[in-house]
DNA sequence: TATTAGCACTCTATGGAGAGGAGTGCTAAA
DNA sequence: TTTAGCACTCCTCTCCATAGAGTGCTAATA
């Protein structure tokens, strides 16, 4: 643990390098911060934080620069004492989504940009996984020639619809029994049990003729295929105007790792195991093109189970407190919001 | 008119500086196209060119570089020639939509995405607004507590649902009728139609009591409501592997650019005016932070009509012959794809 | 013992000078 | 009409010197 005093100055060099990212030099600390010791001090404080690892200079007579590790000292001091609440992030999202009704993926993409918005960096989203919703209902609906139309409501007002092709010929009558059945079989599962419960079905049945039924879970399950999270990010250009992104090739990976949502689901999925706000800093990142990055995220709940993502990524050097609050405001309120029961 | 010398020297310049992004000397270019003239006599035609509008120095003692207006001559030969057909953008289509049935947001997400990948530059599509698209059939279900659900097909594949509040309290057979009524009165109209109607008709039934009709049609206008054009744009990273983005303030205007869907539909919409193959060089573009950029484009139709846009967007400095053949190519598989009713 | 003043040292950033090079325009000859 | 020759322009790159910021160390101080 670091003394008081220590812990004043890694505070100092690591708040001026927010504001600024520059390197600190001692005289600027003692100056800005009405530091009552001399500079000569201030340099030996800030020698020792750079054997320690907090601080390091990007060459010999600059400044120092906080390390990954450095604000990871001051990230867990946030996060044990200091998460607020963000007013603005309420009411702009209050705003922005008044009009939603059960709509999530439109709820969460208004997220994304308010977060996007207020913190000047890139806000993100993910959908819950479909695998834990519950099943309401399950609609089937004659469309034309032989293409089907499947709407697919769950508890959680995530809902999907799809048009099958309808390969048995199956008649409105024959769509409305098949509809009934199943939402007298499957209605209140998750759809992940459901899925399980479809192959198991589906294996046994193998060599019967083709009943009704063996057709109704087929067309169940071909429903369910690709059923899959959606990924929202929004800000790249209001980050292209931070002064961390001069170089190009920073640019580029950036540009690169968000485009691969696929890549980002994972990446979150793991980053995200335990509750609460959970920050990512630089090489702390399994994505090494992200190392310069940090990712503060945290899940919402969707009628008390965990469901989505939501967060942003920003460079290392941000505001963490600011970020943070902004980010644990944003999940509960949309907890709270998905557990009303969607939009307003 | 340009004499056929004079055209083949504009030719060489264009078709080197498309390979290589550097000004181009007359004794390059005597050189690598194999003109039987002295780099004198080419630097008088380069001069005449010059003269013209149709190349421009960057300074003085440097070689020469097109202009707009030397990009829009080029053009201009190949639309009126050399459009031709690109299999392998076909081949690469057919293998990733070949699952999708009847979704036209995914069938033109892949298209994107296969058209950025082809060019190396930004694929880029615009769904059909919904306001030409026949309604063939509104489906209204329950939802839970106090929404309603409510599917809405119509002819051209275009599909979306949408959980509205159920303000009446109306019973699920208050639902079916209503859906009744309304798929009789409003099948095969269009959407704008169907929106024109309902305003009139609720205009003059202002005064009357809440008759099930009433609500019927209040509620279909609501689900109505919003039902927008969606823009896909794909690539940014691969478009910032070419050395024409060197520059930070290019890629922030064009992400910003990018990221303002709504200014993009209007801007295509005002592109596309005509049937075939549109190209925007430079700064023909009305928005001017596009200036650095030409924007090929050309509509698919949808059922013999014009529905949306397809195209791809890169720096001015571009292969137009076979962009424009992509280009083309995309548009007329998919009007292909959509007139034989969805994916495959 | 902790703090501080002083100073030599290191490294970067900046800007100017000069060389090198590419390409032009012009003139005069073929 | 074409071309060779040449002077000229302007960019780019490198080198170098300088200024400035900030450090680490040492010795003095409270």
């Amino acid at each position: 643990m670091l003394d008081e005093r220590t812990e004043r100055v890694l505070w100092a060099v690591i708040q001026s390098y927010i504001e600024n990212p520059d390197p600190v030099g001692s005289r600027y600390v003692t100056k800005k911060y009405a530091f009552s010791y001399s500079p000569a001090t201030i340099r030996n404080i800030m020698a020792d934080l750079e054997d320690m690892g907090y601080l390091k200079q990007p060459h010999t007579s600059a400044g120092r620069v906080p390390t990954d590790k450095g604000y990871r000292y001051f990230v867990e001091h946030i996060i044990s004492r200091d998460i607020g609440y963000d007013e603005r992030l309420v009411e702009e999202l209050e705003r922005r989504i008044k009009n939603m009704v059960e709509d999530m993926d439109g709820v969460l993409n208004e997220a994304t940009k308010t977060l996007s918005t207020l913190s000047h960096f890139l806000g993100l989203a993910i959908s819950p996984g479909p695998e834990g919703s519950t099943l309401r209902r399950i609609e089937l609906v004659p469309y034309k020639d032989d293409r089907i139309a499947v709407l697919i409501l769950t508890d959680e007002g995530v809902i999907k619809h799809k048009i099958i092709k309808n390969e048995f010929s199956l008649t409105a009558n024959d769509l409305s029994s098949i509809a009934k059945y199943l939402n007298r079989e499957f209605t209140g599962y998750t759809i992940k049990e459901i899925r399980n419960q479809l192959v198991k079905e589906l294996a046994e049945d193998k060599n019967l003729c083709d009943t009704l039924i063996e057709r109704a879970l087929k067309l169940c399950h071909e429903s369910l295929d690709e059923y899959g999270a959606n990924v929202f990010i929004t800000g790249l250009s209001s980050i292209l105007d931070l002064p961390d992104f001069t170089d190009i090739e920073k640019i580029k990976e950036l540009s690169k790792a968000i485009e691969d949502k696929h890549k980002m689901i994972k990446l979150l999925d793991r980053i995200v195991q335990t509750e609460g706000v959970q920050v990512v800093i630089g090489s702390e990142n399994p994505i090494k093109e992200m190392s310069a990055m940090s990712i503060i995220a945290s899940t919402y709940k969707d009628k008390d189970r965990p469901a989505g993502i939501v967060g942003v990524i920003g460079p290392k050097r941000m505001d963490y407190k600011a970020v943070i609050t902004l980010v644990d405001t944003a999940a509960r309120y949309l907890s709270k919001i998905f557990e009303e029961g969607g939009g307003k």
